[in-house]
RNA sequence: GCGAAAGUGGCGGAAUUGGUAGACGCGCCGGCCUUAGGAGCCGGUGGGGUAACCCGUGGGGGUUCGAGUCCCCCCUUUCGCACCA
């Protein structure tokens, strides 16, 4: 038994673990911290690929240590397995959506098993089950209950290559967040999550969440878009209708010439119901709508629009303004509906130029003249003071918004609002792949919730796949036709799905208690795990999964379900693995796959490498050469001790009475030093990369002394400090090559496992050096090195460098000012 | 345009947070071993210079005895948001 075969020990101790039960939870241990190490799971694609091996890299090396230091880990994996590749491949190969993706999951699962990540498989969770969609389907009839689920016509986002519509967050740029097609806007009657009603928690708690990245904070609260202001209602002239506008400068009011109004508006055709204009109008809107998203994007360059040949009351002055649609007014934003201020808005500006508009000046800049209308080329944006404003001129911009707020809510036209940009999660989706939405439509009581004991509402398993729109679900007459929970009467069936980040938002709760036939999970058997220790994954998720499933605690938390208000403690968001620069795709031929890699380095390559060759929060290149270096290395410390362990004192042997000396002693300053900079390093840091250059590094030091004890008699110590050494090098590899170090544990003649060792402790007295290295500079720059015992004090450090050859030199003819010396580092002798 | 992060050898990256820049690995060069080596081992490897030394962490200023690290300005790259009323 020598040399390294990866294949075999790694085949040897995963069985071993796995007959041990080693990674298993079961119940909570009072006597221990519960450390929850949580990685996001994975769609099962059909192949693991690099990033996951990456990922699952981290939080296995992170779960093992905690395990390590005596900790209760918990580290679980589980599959999102709704979702559309599954149907597509229905549609493409006729394949069954259930058994394509059972299939991957098997594949990926041992794909997983081979890589040897410690989890917890009697936890493991697919979503596409009905004992966990169920769940979805009872959580979403509470929400019902509380209003916190409903339904109502909205134009959506559409994705004409997923043949289905998409929540505001799953559009990236206008286009699908999933296959990257442009996005249309189709009005809709869909079911919605108030998750506005969560916004300003959302956003005041990320002040709390201090451990997770500055960036994804940032992200969340740029995409909850919190914005103060007021909402004013402007009468139309000549009919009941009001127009609803959001203002963040209510001063302006006065300068207010027009309104514009989003395409969408809903009370447009009501506006132009008789107006000579609406011929013209309605050919604006129909090349506006006709547009998809990422038209508008590439259209918003020039300002469009047309006037609806009505006008507006400005509630403030009474004066009439025009009404005009423009394309730069979002239906999303606000009410959709602005009122304009040129002289103080930009947009608003180069719209009444080129319209030939009214532009009013109504605020004075702090340090300057009303700007002219008639040669002014920009709008003043800044804050002023209010002129032209009626009773409210000569008020700082502050001032004015409070005074004029107050006026419009005396008089009844207008309130102060926050709005937010964060919409209400539109979650029902035209496909078959997902939770079905447990409700049924009956013509006489409207949408009726299905009652918790029909639960849960099951996918049908016979269909076709055509790949046209609509529901699939809505073509399969024994699902739709059911009777009414009510009446009784003949009814049918909600035909969409849910979202699969609805899958996603509590399923490292259901881990906790995956069995459970009850309810979701027993937060008595959760609770001591939570909030989630460390949550690893893409930064793709920030404003996506992460925010839903923020939301979907706190609904939890209202629903008396749990008692916490944010799932995660830490988050960390590891970096994307490239290769040649490029992200790996099919289409670039770069692809590098885990299986292939496995079968020729072994999974401890695989990972270490993973680890090794790039921070993790950062962009990894797949570098074949650099993978080969981590796989010398194992090769060449597995021969290392193979050639030194007979020579060495049996495991177990005390420290030798007399101490060590000499090499023996450096080596185990060294190995002390190590162990804690990798605890430290894989601890608060998560610098895993230093930590593998740390232990190369003590190895380095520790190969050529083993010369020394082969075939030598021994009486410094030195067999004994490099067992300890070769121990604790077992020890500390074990996170990142669990299955070489449990083998080098055992070649070191130990008991297994390893893996379910304590972790070693740094020796403080034994990490300090009796010699140390006090450098020497003149006026800063480095002249000499010396050599000194530890502790010696500023004058005999002083007159040992005044000795130094290149000091001297540096020193003649030259008066020393100030001498800086800090102990056992560095003196600084300034000359003059 | 706004916001965030980052720029260090030929490459990936270290630097315990103001105190020896380039740890560790890759690559490269030289040597040993070998019929041979794309194996293994040993040594070298930021640039310039015979040397003393000089230069060097994107560029330019500054603070400091001392700056990769702190401050100001600029450049580049990546990411996020993008007419947000």
């Amino acid at each position: 038994m020598s040399g390294y075969d990866p294949k075999a020990i790694e085949a040897r101790w995963q069985s071993r673990w796995n007959e041990a039960g080693l990674f298993r939870t079961d119940g909570v241990d009072p006597s221990r911290k519960q450390y929850y190490c949580l990685e996001m799971l994975p769609y099962p694609s059909g192949k693991l690929h690099m990033g996951h091996v990456r990922n699952y890299a981290i939080g296995d090396a992170i779960a093992r240590f905690h395990r390590m230091q005596g900790e209760q880990v918990l580290h679980v994996i589980g599959w999102d397995s709704f979702g559309l590749p599954a149907e597509n491949a229905a549609i493409q190969k006729g394949e069954a959506p259930r058994r394509w993706t059972l299939d991957n999951i098997a594949t990926m699962r041992t794909q997983l098993q081979r890589l040897g990540l410690g989890y917890d498989w009697n936890r493991e969770i697919a979503t596409c089950l009905p004992e966990y969609y169920r769940w979805n389907q009872w959580f979403f009839l509470r929400m019902l209950e509380k209003g916190v689920a409903y339904r109502t016509n909205r134009p959506l986002n559409w994705c004409d290559s997923c043949n289905t519509v998409l929540a505001n967050e799953q559009v990236v740029s206008g286009r699908c967040w999933r296959c990257d097609s442009p996005v249309a806007r189709r009005q809709f009657e869909q079911w919605f999550l108030r998750i506005t009603d969560y916004a300003q928690e959302l956003l005041d708690n990320l002040d709390r969440l201090e451990p997770w990245p500055e960036k994804v904070r940032t992200m969340q609260k740029n995409w909850i878009g919190r914005s103060e202001g007021a909402e004013l209602l402007f009468d139309v002239d000549g009919s009941d209708l009001k127009i609803k506008v959001f203002t963040t400068r209510i001063d302006t009011t006065y300068g207010a010439t027009y309104l514009a109004l989003a395409a969408e508006h809903p009370d447009i055709q009501e506006l132009i119901r008789d107006v000579p204009e609406r011929d013209a109008v309605q050919a604006f809107l129909d090349e506006q709508l006709a547009h998809n998203l990422e038209d508008r994007f590439a259209d918003a360059a020039e300002k469009l629009g047309v006037f609806t040949g009505r006008y507006a009351v400005n509630p403030f002055s009474g004066e009439r303004v025009p009404i005009w649609i423009a394309n730069f007014v979002l239906t999303d934003v606000g009410t959709g509906a602005i009122m304009s201020v040129p002289a103080h808005d930009e947009r608003d500006f180069a719209f009444a130029r080129k319209y030939g508009l009214t532009i009013r000046p109504v605020v004075k800049p702090v340090d300057g003249a009303v700007p002219d209308p008639e040669t002014m080329t920009g709008a003043f944006s800044g804050y002023g003071t209010s002129c032209a404003s009626a009773g409210f001129d000569g008020l700082a911009t502050e001032e004015a918004k409070e005074a004029m707020g107050n006026h419009a809510e005396q008089n009844r036209f207008g309130k102060r609002t926050v709005t937010y940009r964060l919409k209400d999660w539109g979650i029902s989706r035209q496909r078959y792949w997902g939770t079905p939405i447990p409700v049924i439509h009956c013509p006489d009581c409207g949408p009726v919730g299905v009652p918790d004991d029909q639960l849960p509402v099951l996918l049908p398993e016979e269909i076709e796949f055509t790949g046209e729109g609509g529901s699939p679900l809505a073509r399969v007459p024994s699902f739709v036709e059911t009777t009414c929970p009510t009446c009784k009467g003949p009814a049918r069936r909600d035909t969409d799905t849910m979202d699969t980040f609805v899958d996603s938002c509590w399923y490292y709760f259901r881990y906790l208690d995956p069995k459970n036939s009850d309810q979701p999970f027993d937060w008595k058997k959760a609770r001591s795990w939570f909030p989630v220790d460390l949550y690893i994954g893409g930064v793709e998720h920030a404003t996506m999964h992460l925010i839903y499933t923020r939301f979907w605690t706190m609904m939890m938390r209202d629903l008396g379900l749990v008692d916490i208000d944010e799932p995660v403690n830490r988050l960390f968001t590891q970096g994307m693995v490239n290769k040649d620069g490029f992200k790996m795709s099919k289409s670039k031929g770069n692809v590098v796959d885990p299986d292939d890699l496995v079968a020729r380095y072994g999974a401890d390559t695989i990972r270490l490498f993973s680890l090794f060759a790039a921070p993790p929060d950062r962009g990894l290149d797949w570098n074949e050469a650099g993978v080969e270096g981590c796989y010398r290395f194992l090769v060449r410390l597995a021969r290392t001790v193979d050639n030194v362990v007979s020579s060495l004192p049996g495991p177990g042997t005390p420290e030798p009475a007399g101490g060590c000396s000499g090499d023996a002693l450096a080596l185990r300053r060294k190995t002390h030093q190590t162990i804690a900079r990798v605890t430290f390093n894989l601890g608060p840091r998560m610098h895993l990369n230093t930590v593998v250059s740390a232990v190369m590094e003590l190895i380095n030091t520790a190969a050529p002394l083993t010369e020394q004890v082969v075939g030598h008699d021994d009486d410094s110590g030195l067999a004994w400090a490099l067992r300890e050494c070769f121990e604790s090098v077992s020890l500390l590899l074990t996170p990142f090559a669990p299955h070489f170090a449990e083998d080098i544990w055992e070649r070191l003649g130990n008991a297994p496992f390893v893996s379910d060792s304590t972790w070693p402790v740094a020796r403080e007295d034994l990490m300090e050096e009796d010699e140390v290295t006090v450098v020497v500079q003149v006026n800063g720059k480095l002249r000499a090195r010396m050599f000194l015992p530890r502790g010696v004090d500023r004058d005999t450090a002083l007159s040992k460098a005044r000795e130094d050859e290149a000091v001297a030199r540096h020193l003649d003819g030259k008066q020393v000012r100030k001498v800086i010396f800090v102990p056992d580092k560095l003196l600084n002798l300034v000359v003059g």
